[in-house]
Formats: C-alpha cells, sequence, structure tokens
DNA sequence: AATTCACTTAACCATATGGTTGACTTTCTA
DNA sequence: TAGAAAGTCAACCATATGGTTAAGTGAATT
C-alpha cells in the first residue's frame, strides 16, 4: 500500500535525478505523446525509455492512457509542487540572513578558541 | 575537471532524493555542525554519515572546514537555486494552462478517433 | 491469414548506492 | 606518554540503476 498523504519527496527528487528522464518531462510539457514520440529524439533504446517512464509513473509524475497498441502519456505537474516548495524552504530569500547568522557563529567560534 | 558553470542538476536532485541527506541539510540550516554532531541524530553509523556528506559536498551543498581532529560541515545552499528553479519552471501558476491545453488536444485526438 | 507496429517483459551486464565492521591517522587530554 | 576522541578509508554485502538484446503480447494493416 502506497501513501499518498505524504509527498513522496524520495521518489520525485530521484525521478528528477536523470537528464533524460527530465528531458522527458520537458517534452511532455508540451502536451500528451506516445511511448514512441517521446524515445524518438533520445539515442537509447525504447526499452530504456520504457523504465525511465517507470520510475515517472512510480514518482506519479507521468500517467498513461493506452489506446489500441498505443500508450499515450501524459505530464502530472502536481508532485512537483512538494519538491518546489521543499527547495524554496532551503534557498532564497532568507539566504542573507543564514549567511549573518553563520558569520556570527564562527567569530563565537573563534572568540571560544582564542579565550 | 568539473563544470561550475552549467548546474549540476543530476548531483542536487540525487543528493536530495534521500531522507537522510535531507535531514543533515535540514540540521545544517541551523548552523553549521561537526560530523558527530550531524550524526547524533541517526540510527546509522558514522562511516555512513560520512559517506552522505560526501554526496553532499559532491553536490557543492556542504563545505567542510577542518579544525583539530573535528569537521565543521556548512550548509551551501547556493546550487538549490538552479533545482528550484527548474522546478519552478514546471509547476506552479500556468499549470491551468497546460491543464487547458490537454483538454483541447483529447478533444481533437477523440474527434479524428470519430472521423 | 500473415505481417508489421507499438510496446512490455525477461535476462543480463556494469556500475552506483546505502549500509556494515574493522583498521588507520590525527588530535586532544589525563 | 598513553589513551581516548573525531573522522576517514578499505573491504565487503545486498540491492538499485541505466543500459543492452531477445523474446513475447496485442492491435492494426495488407
Amino acid at each position: 500500500m502506497v501513501n499518498y498523504d505524504v509527498p513522496d519527496l524520495d521518489g520525485v527528487f530521484r525521478a528528477l535525478a536523470d537528464p533524460t528522464r527530465r528531458a522527458i518531462i520537458g517534452a511532455l510539457a508540451r502536451g500528451p505523446k506516445t511511448v514512441s514520440e517521446i524515445s524518438r529524439p533520445f539515442d537509447i533504446s525504447l526499452p530504456a525509455v520504457s523504465k525511465h517512464l517507470k520510475v515517472l509513473e512510480r514518482a506519479l509524475l507521468v500517467t498513461r492512457q493506452v489506446r489500441g497498441r498505443e500508450h499515450h502519456c501524459r505530464l502530472n505537474p502536481q508532485p512537483l509542487a512538494p519538491a518546489r516548495d521543499w527547495l524554496s524552504f532551503y534557498s532564497g530569500f532568507w539566504q542573507e540572513r543564514l549567511d549573518a547568522l553563520d558569520a556570527l557563529l564562527d567569530e563565537e567560534d573563534q572568540d571560544s578558541d582564542e579565550a
């Protein structure tokens, strides 16, 4: 049983950690595509693309609709949001605050070293 | 030779695809820590933590400053920004536009099926 | 009915990952 | 100066990843 309540950051980040899969997402952002259409620009075998799609599906980033012998894949960007939020939390506007804090802590460390 | 111009999305996303490493980042966001301090809350061996830190360092997310026998680790959030930007591009406000486009393409597909 | 097309599955390979324990180096301390 | 402390490194293990080719399944075409 998979837990749909807690966002699967592991799966999403792992899915994004491959340039081929990111490119697939980029392609699907322009609209749904069949597996063959997806695989066309890549210099790898169809089974390799099939595996990448399975990883993306496991992360719920891609859904598949079978029509006859064609599998139409579509991007589902929803799971990207928690990942983006996680990253936004740890990067961005409060960076300076962190830097200032680090500098302060460094001074304190040096003070205690010198004491 | 490592390319510092192009952001290493692979490395950053791979580094983030592990809950222990994300927790380490969370801990370091509260200030620099030694390796022992970092490893304390975790139920894994010190070498395991050491490996995680190496992955984070390779992604330039953590820097290390050796003082005597202690290694002080510090979070470097910079590499998170390109990852966050990538995610922001593919999730967020223009989601609705994509949904509308998908729906439109679906209608066209059905039209051509029925023709 | 035979063949081609769109895919998946299976088996295999090399390498990476995440963990362990044990040995080692270096630094601090009693 | 002996020993403890902070870490890394090395070797090992099980499993995952990303790729391949070959075979299999089911739908369209001729």
